[in-house]
DNA sequence: CTTGACCTTCCCCTATGCTGGAATGTCAAG
DNA sequence: CTTGACATTCCAGCATAGGGGAAGGTCAAG
């Protein structure tokens, strides 16, 4: 098929295809006698295993890791599984800081919302923040 | 003082305190006569408020905002207040993405570590995501 | 007189994952 | 024969908050 068919077959874009094929993330697709892509139904399931390690907050660059590590014959599960600790470990520490950011911020909110704005310093930007 | 000195003074870099200027989060700064730039101490004011909205999470946009309203003369207090409601409620948007998120990588992640690699589906890229 | 530490403007680069558009080629249908 | 829907390549941009470095001006000290 095509480059637009399999791009709505997978559920994303030429644009999308043509990148992943830069990034390294498709192997180089066939070409028919005109030049245009031809792709085959193995380039779909590699899509949505794409798409699904983006669901899981994988860059390109893992899922490309991934991938590289499939097309070298060797089962990528070990390393799959060390970049989902990774990643659960990364996610961990993204949400500690937010959550200290979010009390941090509350505890400023709280002020703000208690006070009287005729209270506010001139000397200040804004004596709430 | 010159910008390098109040760069020092407020802990940051000459090249940040040109890009406030350029997006208007500073006034331009008074020139000596041979072309340098000359700092008081209401910029150390505003670049020591810009610094604590960027650790309340808040954008340079958002400070630009209250800092537009102070230079108006009105209280910047209650946009203050509303900016860190929205920034409260998007904090709370995005704990709670991510944490949605740690709990399907952590689900992934589990059927990884349980799984033997042997049992690696060649027909996929990687049966665990 | 020169060296070194400042300062100026200017433009490009970083990372991420695409998206838009221009200029051009291909091909089947009416 | 032309129109329209495809395809190709390449270049540019988004949004964020600056950083890097070039080419050059200024000024005090040695």
């Amino acid at each position: 098929m095509r480059i637009g068919e399999a791009a709505a077959a997978a559920g994303t874009s030429t644009k999308t295809l043509r990148f992943y094929e830069d990034r390294g993330l498709l192997p180089p697709a066939e070409r028919t006698g005109n030049g245009y892509r031809e792709y085959g139904n193995d380039a779909i399931t590699r899509l949505e295993f794409i798409r699904r390690g983006r669901a899981a907050g994988l860059t390109l660059a893992q899922i490309g890791e991934i991938l590289t590590l499939r097309d070298r014959g060797s089962a990528p599960c070990t390393h799959v599984r060390d970049l989902l600790a990774g990643q659960l470990a990364d996610l961990d520490a993204q949400i500690a800081e937010l959550a200290a950011l979010r009390d941090a911020v509350a505890g400023f909110h709280h002020t703000a919302s208690a006070g009287d704005p005729a209270d506010c310093d001139p000397n200040r930007i804004c004596s709430y923040l």
